[in-house]
RNA sequence: UGGGGGAUCGUUCAAUGGUAGGACACAUGGUUUUGGUCCAUGGAAUCGGGGUUCGACUCCCUGUCCCCCAGCCA
């Protein structure tokens, strides 16, 4: 599937046929509606690129709206957050921000017509009461005593609700639909509560904040949304949507569900993610093993990479659980595109190159980027000691061991054919340094002479190198569905202690002093590899963002 | 249990009465100054049982399994 020919499923279907029947004058206009009471996710990532992308391939609109109707958990450090993470995926909205708040005197008007139709009733019922009498999945619920009040004392009541005349739970504003409907959400919802709490925009302004089911297809109509897409919870919802707009006779936008994303290896619920945040297993909502928008993006993810991953998942009905593997592998599609390909050692082992002169450096040309001549070239500097990686050198390695041994012959990227001729240990027996020759004839790590080396390592100067700090990252969690446990545990049970590992003695080329954040960088041989938000000239510190293929290790196993 | 949805390779998405196909994953080989990239090849599926039809993933009947709903959350 390319960019151009996007796949089609079964929203666009719908959005086609409407079109074909001009339906909405060929208008489509579509919403990303979130509660701003958390980061996003990369699941929201999918709502997200469902509906502005939506706008964008049938020319019409998509609205930013913020479904703020709960001042008791909404906060403005998200709104920015989401604000930050939408526009970082690369999507725009033509007016707004909107927020559900700037509808409230309209939702207010509404209630009092639903009231003078009959269709709404002040209940005084308790919280328990509401519940208790609400029925089960098989039984019928039964009208509360305050049912059948007049349509004035209703208004009354409604009127000094809003005015404070009562405390939070004392009274709540209900529809009059059916007690007794097999749908639980037709049993008389509640469209109004009592919430004595400052609202993030509106202030003291109110005190009754109305409920979801009420709010949300009255800011749809509003905002003339054609097509109002949300996840498959919501189905047994549409009934009411519709409900309530059918009584309003206003206009009334179609409501489809789709199947939202998960993601194996990963939990994907908001609850969830503030809960590894609150208790400290993750160092915020933007730690890079979390899967919000503004972790991935600190771990190195390309906005690209999010886009195409969501757009290999398709749209459906039916649930599923996506593989990990798929979102790793767009990320390396992209980044392969995209990368500066860097010489970096994690695991540093000196080596001395014996005939090589002392005092001398040279400028090796390496090229930045093997997929993309346009990146051009840069000098690493080379001179007589150098570090490779530990995991490069075996004293008496097996034959499919393409690396350096006692005896063998390498290239060293970019620089010199070198032979290893001596191994110095210390008085445990471990290896410290190793001494090799180098072929003088071999400069740019080429021969003519028809000679085949094995391996190709990269290498840093230990006179220039710059050490580093890497951060080394792992699933966070060890099952493949971490909300899976037996009784008594908890997805918490599940945490890998080893997701994150920090390597603070790192040696990477010289370079990389002027590593920016938001540049994607190869760490050879390695990963992809990217600035922290830590990093500083004095303590560079880079993310691992995701690891190369790796056959050889594959092997290994 | 009432209502609402859903079942296709290991995973994910196609096929809308006419050869079950792609991607990821996996395996094998080739190319390669990254054991990367790239290229090639391979194995791998229609939930079960009936029926309609020349022909069924698709239509009908029946069964099974999975998800969602009993917040003054969204």
């Amino acid at each position: 599937m390319t960019d151009e020919q996007k796949q089609t499923n079964f929203i666009r279907e719908i959005i086609d046929e409407d079109l074909k029947n001009g339906k909405n004058d060929g208008r489509i206009h579509t919403r990303f509606p979130p509660e701003p009471n958390g980061y996003l996710h990369i699941g929201h990532a999918k709502s997200i690129c469902i509906n502005f992308g939506l706008a964008q391939d049938y020319n019409g609109k998509c609205n930013l709206r913020f479904d703020d109707t709960n001042p008791v958990k909404e906060e403005d450090e998200f709104v920015n957050s989401i604000i930050e993470d939408v526009d970082w995926l690369g999507f725009d909205w033509k007016n707004g921000p909107l927020y559900a708040s700037d509808y409230f005197d309209q939702m207010f008007d509404y209630a009092i017509k639903l009231i003078k139709l009959g269709k709404a009733y002040v209940d005084d019922q308790s919280g328990n009461q509401i519940r208790e009498t609400r029925g089960t999945l098989s039984e019928p619920g039964v009208n509360s005593p305050f049912r059948n009040r007049t349509t004035q004392e209703n208004i009354d009541l409604f009127q000094q609700m809003k005015n404070g005349d009562f405390g939070n739970g004392e009274k709540v504003l209900r529809a009059k639909i059916d007690m007794s409907s097999p749908n639980i959400n037709l049993r008389d919802p509640i469209l109004y509560r009592i919430l004595h709490a400052t609202h993030h925009r509106t202030g003291n302004k109110w005190c009754i904040y109305p409920m979801y089911d009420w709010a949300h297809g009255i800011e749809d109509s509003i905002e003339g949304i054609t097509h109002s897409i949300c996840t498959l919870e919501f189905e047994a919802h549409r009934p009411l949507y519709d409900w309530f707009l059918e009584q309003l006779e206003v206009f009334h936008p179609q409501q489809i569900e789709f199947a939202r994303l998960n993601i194996n290896y990963t939990v994907m619920s908001k609850r969830k993610l503030k809960l590894l945040v609150d208790e400290n297993h993750v160092s915020g909502w933007d730690d890079p093993r979390m899967p919000t928008l503004s972790g991935l993006r600190r771990r190195g993810y390309t906005p690209e990479s999010i886009r195409n991953f969501v757009d290999k998942t398709g749209v459906v009905k039916r649930n599923g659980v996506s593989d990990i593997a798929l979102l790793d592998h767009s990320l390396r599609e992209d980044l392969n595109k995209k990368a500066i390909r860097v010489m970096a050692i994690l695991n540093p082992l000196k080596v001395v190159i014996t005939n090589y002169p002392e005092n001398t450096t040279e400028e090796v040309d390496c090229v930045n980027n093997p997929e993309d001549e346009s990146a051009g070239k840069r000098k690493v500097p080379f001179s007589r000691e150098i570090y490779i990686d530990k995991s490069d050198f075996m004293e008496d390695p097996p034959k499919k061991f393409f690396r350096l041994g006692l005896g063998r012959e390498v290239r060293l990227k970019h620089a010199y054919y070198v032979t290893c001729e001596n191994i110095i240990k210390n008085e445990n027996d471990e290896i410290i340094e190793i001494h090799c020759t180098y072929d003088p004839k071999s400069k740019g790590g080429w021969s003519n002479d028809g000679r085949k080396v094995k391996g190709t390592l990269q290498w840093v100067s230990v006179q220039h190198a710059l050490n580093a700090e890497v951060r080394l990252y792992d699933s966070l969690f060890l099952n493949e569905s971490p909300e899976k446990v037996e009784d008594g545990k908890s997805f918490l049970d599940n945490i890998n202690s080893d997701s994150l590992v920090i390597n603070n003695n790192c040696k990477v080329e010289p370079s990389l002093i002027n590593a920016k954040i938001g540049e994607y960088y190869q760490f050879m041989r390695i990963g992809y590899f990217c600035a922290d938000k830590d990093f500083t000239s004095n303590n560079p510190v880079f993310n691992k963002t995701v690891g190369l293929r790796d056959s050889w290790g594959k092997k290994q196993k």
